[in-house]
DNA sequence: TGTAATTCAATTGTGCACAATTAAGTTGCC
DNA sequence: GGCAACTTAATTGTGCACAATTGAATTACA
């Protein structure tokens, strides 16, 4: 077996598999006016808000070069406000506009649409859900 | 169980374990001047040389807005030629330089260390490529 | 108290991804 | 032969991702 054949990278199947998860979202999402990063963080914000920029980070892993631009753009549609922390004025925190909130009920039906669409039982997505969090762990914490 | 809680999408976790795989390769890939495109890029046209865009296209589910500059990179750093087909100009052919050819022998012991570092065994790898392909298959048949 | 180290967000620059459009070339069909 | 339909790359524009840098604010501590 050849150890560069394309097919035989499981790199290439994660990387395939998050672009298609990703262009499934962007046709479900259009009509909420939300990419997918975006949605992610609407995520974080419907769960516990408000939170900082580099709460969102920690949670997203994902750092101020990504969010800041982004977070820009969820503002300029009036989902989100910024404003920084009067207590210490080097955080910022977000919050979500009325429109931010009301958005969550449209969002409710997404992710059965995507469970759905990938074909897969529920379980085997749990299954995979864990064996995927084990591996991002050890390749987060590898050299 | 709350539908939109992050922690319980698949999505995110496809989405993590891609970036996290793409930020082990970019430093694994560092010394051989490639990024995680790139090397997949290089990955097709060292199985089957020469390939036009088109087929790289088609191995790689990514468009010409993606590939042309990709290639044009690669061709400034001297790994690949592009010309056009004489016998159908429409088409353009991509073909490794002699340095292309060569960094195949460093790229070799890639693989070895991404499977190391993924803390998963070999089975466990082989049953993540079979289930990530079968999903990424629905999605991209899914409206 | 004053300074060094740290924290946090923003900015800049490079590269990937994709939709939409453009342009050139080929093929099919009358 | 001539025109319509199709194919193939390239380009343009928008947005995500991340490294590196900058700058402001806070905290630690000598």
């Amino acid at each position: 077996m050849n150890a560069l054949l394309l097919e035989n990278q499981v790199c290439f199947a994660v990387h395939a598999a998050s672009r298609a998860l990703d262009g499934f979202y962007r046709r479900q999402l259009a009509e909420l006016g939300l990419t997918y990063p975006q949605y992610l963080v609407m995520l974080v914000l419907w769960e516990r808000e408000p939170v900082t920029v580099k709460e969102l980070g920690v949670a997203l892993r994902l750092d101020s070069g990504t969010l800041s631009p982004l977070l820009k753009r969820l503002e300029a549609a009036g989902l989100v406000r910024r404003e920084r922390n009067a207590s210490d004025e080097r955080s910022v925190v977000v919050r979500l506009t009325e429109a931010g909130t009301e958005l969550r009920q449209s969002a409710l039906r997404v992710p059965e649409h995507v469970a759905n669409a990938t074909g897969m039982h529920l379980s085997e997505l749990a299954d995979l859900h864990r064996t995927l969090g084990r591996m991002t762990q050890a390749l987060t914490e590898a050299t």
